[in-house]
RNA sequence: GCUUGGGUGGCGGAAUAGGUAGACGCACAGGACUUAAAAUCCUGUAUUCUUCGGAGUGUGCGGGUUCGAUUCCCGCCCCAAGCACCA
């Protein structure tokens, strides 16, 4: 054993001894308990940064403790290789994106090498390779036979700056996720899959992922799927003017069980008038409605617009024009609009109502129409505030019913949008908003005006990309066929080397005539041309997890035989910042395949692990230069507008950077390797999880490291002084023990059960602390090797043994090394079936208790007691005591309150 | 505006079936060892007053429940993240 602590050397020897033993491939063992740890996997970027760190070193100290528990643990890692920055690597430099994508991940793979994570590196995968993109194809064929994918032509989200269509997870709030450009909407044929078709399942699921996914994920998640419960109604339109098809169908409604009975295409009504459908969660207040308002884009705006007057011509135009501006967030747009001179009438109250455009009605949700209810909707006021239409109400709060009967109209400040009871309704006056909703939408649909319904906010999942660096959508256009998918055994669609970079205008590989014109599969006319759009990032990672479980099968995306055994992930950890896009698309996948066939179970991670941001003081890397242009997201400015710091969002993994710093134009700061060439992988890892908690941010201050070093050399400097000594320890616990060895063996004893707690409610934080404190209790073990009893050092091999052990997770090349020493075994401790430990409920036990003792709620005194002192004897020894007697003496005692084994409180008046 | 988190020393953070607030670490100060420095070890460190025994005040603010509240309840303020006219 060398005197001091030599970090480099340690951890070197052990990842060549992992690496030749491969010591962390898992196999399928049937007779052991399997858990399935996964990180989510990075976008090879070149460099890690320390976001990756944290993530890491979280999956790996998780996957060691549950491997020190006898699990058969799986802990693999691959690239999702595919994306932007290779293909804009390739626009500005010139270079190869598929050399440009092999290179980094040769470089982070020896990043990742260096700080030792326990991966199981023959799982590796990279979604740019064909091997394994094949299986994107073959998903999306099964996809596409399922009718789960189709092809249409719509307005798509369109990321101006890096030129190409994104989904509307990746474009939410109007900003494309990569870059933050203001997303514009173009019209584009794109392929889709039908994520709507489990919209209820996605919801439905959130609940069995309950306690096990972070609360704020699942409401996320609860927000954007944006469930509502309501019933369409429909309203005759009375024109005079021409007719056609007025009711809007593009709304991705299905409607529940009941509503299928009814009309599906209720575009006419019986006498043959057209009517305008509105979509509404409060049919209640039906008698309330004043007005229809549509969208300026709705149909039945389209129908009569050469009929409209020129001033409602101009303000369609003018609410279309201001429609189209980006938005900033916090905006509030002014309510505007115009009536139509179109009536429609109310089918519950044959009142004739006027239909008004307005730009707070958008075409995208429901049916592009509501019903305006001005006394019971927030926005509905204020657009009647604003054209001085009439207000009624009739929803009454139940203790002003007898007030809302008397008089026509009590002046409503603002809009009443509780349930209530109705009033003012004809028949169904008296009723609760409940029974309302339930009997008028059962009247509606006996008398075929209405059903009722679910609606969505969750659109359809659009894939297509017109990028080079993505996987082919496996789609043949045959002049005499048609659209033709590719035949399985011609998959895969092989990219081809390269393709014209310019980066503008279509998709690069529709320059590529080679891969554009090819045979049809069906006819064997060679009038065939592929589809050159490829597909989103997104789909790579909605599956890859479960190649992992059978990463090199050729004929299969996995064994489904296999995967059984390991899925689902048990422990998922990666950022907040994946928990709509990736994470509902990865959910969507599972609840595909099991409809495939593939999987048995409904959602795909049973635990997720949302890891805070890391932060850093300074940034800067001479590797990322070239991305920080196109990657900064979001900037923060003082107010003479200087740039104070932004964040860079370089593989969806955010990372705060100083713009200041990033001037120079020399490293400065934070970098992983840096950090592990001058601490230790140990270090940093153990400093990564010490510093906050998981979930929180994390500001890295390289001052703080400090802490994790010396607690590194200190732990390498005791077992280098007892190591000798402890060759002669017993192998059984002795008879007696000492007052130290008693004492640390306690210690000993309540930190394991500690540990073993904090790990089981997911802190990592706390361990290190607890595992700092043992090491300080052994510090403070006086009794020197030479003069150890049996007694002794037992004690103290017990604590070190255990501490080293414990420690495994969060510094595992300093630990193989001091279990080297301490056993001689040159195995490692998996191969040499260590276990962590388990705590000796007895010793852990407290030996004596410091009981406080507080007079009217404040501490005055404390007594030290045997765990065995009854209540009476604590409340005598409490009055007994000198210092509370000055606060008691003269006064009267009104009670005493003894806590067992926890505190005594004197009252006294 | 809505939703979800969160506000504890100079700093990161501990502690909530209500029971000694500030574990552990950083930083800082003093001491030991040393010719010296580094490293290491020891001591101190919420705050105010103090006769050095202690006493008062303290977990964003204001109330409440309780013998006792960082923890529970009511009403505010502030910060972060997400969503945004979702009918």
């Amino acid at each position: 054993m060398d005197e001091k602590y030599y970090a480099q050397k340690i951890e070197q020897k052990w990842q060549k001894r992992w690496a030749e033993k491969g010591i962390f491939e898992a196999r399928v063992d049937e007779s052991k308990e399997k858990f399935y740890c996964l990180e989510m996997l990075p976008y090879p970027s070149g460099r890690l940064h320390m976001g990756h760190v944290r993530n890491y070193s979280i999956g790996d100290a998780l996957s060691w403790y549950k491997r020190l528990q006898g699990y058969n643990v799986l802990h693999p890692i691959g690239w999702d290789s595919f994306g932007q920055p290779a293909e804009q690597a390739a626009i500005k430099k010139g270079v190869n994106p598929r050399e440009w994508t092999e290179d980094n991940i040769n470089q982070m793979r020896e990043q990742l090498q260096r700080l030792g994570i326990s991966y199981d590196w023959s799982r590796e995968i990279a979604a740019h390779r064909p091997e394994y993109y094949k299986f994107d194809q073959w998903f999306f064929l099964k996809m596409r036979e399922m009718g789960l994918a189709y092809k249409k032509m719509t307005k798509v989200n369109w990321c101006p700056k890096d030129e190409t269509t994104l989904s509307n997870e990746q474009a939410s709030g109007g900003v494309c996720w990569r870059c933050g450009s203001a997303v514009e909407k173009i019209d584009l044929a794109q392929w889709f899959f039908k994520i709507t078709n489990y919209a209820e399942e996605l919801v439905e699921g959130l609940k069995q992922l309950e306690g096990g996914w972070a609360e704020r994920v699942l409401t996320m998640q609860k927000h954007w799927i944006g469930r509502s419960e309501g019933a369409f109604v429909e309203f005759q339109v009375r024109t005079g003017y021409g007719s056609g098809r007025l009711n809007s169908d593009n709304s991705d409604v299905r409607k529940d069980s009941k509503a299928l009975n009814s009309t599906v295409q209720p575009s006419a009504t019986a006498d043959g008038s057209d009517c305008i459908r509105v979509f509404t969660t409060r049919i209640d207040t039906i008698y309330g409605a004043n007005s229809i308002v549509v969208a300026a884009e709705h149909p039945v705006v389209l129908e009569n617009y050469e009929k409209f007057s020129d001033e409602v011509k101009a303000k369609i135009e003018e609410i279309k024009i201001e429609k189209a501006k980006p938005r900033d967030y916090g905006e509030e747009i002014e309510k505007d609009g115009i009536d139509t001179d179109l009536k429609a009438i109310n089918p519950f109250s044959r009142e004739e109502l006027p239909v008004w455009i307005g730009n707070y009605v958008m075409m995208e949700y429901g049916t592009g129409a509501v019903m305006s209810v001005p006394a019971h909707d927030e926005r509905d006021f204020e657009f009647a505030k604003k054209f001085d239409l009439p207000i009624r109400q009739v929803i009454s709060e139940p203790h002003l019913i007898h007030e809302h009967q008397q008089m026509q109209a009590l002046a409503l400040e603002q809009a009443f949008t509780e349930k209530g009871v109705l009033v003012h309704s004809d028949f169904w006056n008296g009723k609760t908003s409940d029974d309302a909703k339930r009997e008028m939408t059962e009247f509606a649909e006996k008398h075929s005006f209405g059903e009722g319904a679910i609606t969505y906010r969750l659109r359809d999942w659009g894939i297509s990309r017109q990028r080079f660096w993505g996987a082919p959508i496996p789609i043949i256009y045959c002049e005499t066929c048609g659209e033709v998918p590719v035949p399985y055994d011609q998959l895969p669609v092989e990219l081809p080397e390269s393709a014209p970079f310019t980066g503008v205008g279509e998709s690069p590989l529709a320059k590529v005539p080679e891969f554009v014109n090819t045979v049809c599969p069906k006819c064997g006319g060679n009038k065939a041309t592929r589809e050159t759009d490829t597909m989103d990032t997104f789909v790579d990672s909605s599956w890859y997890y479960f190649r992992y479980a059978d990463p090199h099968n050729a004929e299969m995306p996995f064994d489904p035989e296999i995967v059984k055994y390991w899925a689902p992930v048990d422990k998922y950890i990666g950022g907040v910042d994946h928990a709509v896009m990736h994470l509902l698309y990865t959910r969507f996948w599972t609840k595909a395949m099991r409809d495939m066939g593939l999987v048995d179970f409904d959602e795909p991670v049973k635990n997720l692990l949302t890891q805070g941001m890391v932060v850093g003081e300074s940034y800067y890397s001479e590797t990322h230069s070239s991305y920080i242009e196109q990657d900064l997201v979001k900037i923060e400015r003082d107010e003479r507008g200087k740039i104070l710091s932004a964040i860079l969002k370089e593989d969806g993994t955010p990372i705060r950077v100083a713009v200041e710093k990033m001037s120079k134009s020399k490293y400065n700061g934070v970098d992983p390797d840096d950090m592990v060439l001058v601490y230790g992988a140990d270090a940093v890892r153990i400093f990564a999880l010490f510093a906050a908690p998981v979930e929180n941010e994390l500001v890295w201050l390289e001052t703080g490291i400090d802490g994790a070093v010396r607690f590194l050399q200190r732990v390498y400097r005791q077992l280098n002084n007892w190591h000798e000594a402890l060759k002669n320890s017993p192998p059984e616990a002795p008879q007696d023990f000492g007052n130290d060895a008693r004492k640390l063996r306690q210690k000993t004893h309540q930190t394991i059960k500690r540990i073993t707690e904090n790990f089981e409610t997911g802190q990592f934080n706390t361990p290190v602390a607890a595992l700092m404190e043992l090491s300080n209790a052994l510090n403070d073990f006086k009794i020197q090797p030479l003069v150890a009893d049996e007694g002794d050092l037992f004690a103290v091999n017990e604590a070190v043994r255990s501490l080293i052990l414990m420690l495994t997770p969060y510094a595992p090349h300093i630990c193989e090394e001091l279990w080297e020493v301490l056993t001689g075994s040159e195995d490692g401790i998996l191969a040499s079936n260590a276990r962590f430990p388990v705590a000796d409920e007895e010793w852990a036990k407290a030996v004596e208790l410091e009981i406080p003792i507080q007079v009217n709620g404040k501490l005055r005194s404390r007594v030290v007691v045997s765990p065995k002192t009854t209540n009476q004897e604590l409340e005598d020894l409490a009055l007994a005591d000198d210092k509370i007697r000055e606060h008691t003496d003269g006064k009267q005692i009104v009670k005493i309150i003894v806590v067992p084994k926890r505190l005594v409180n004197i009252v006294v008046k």
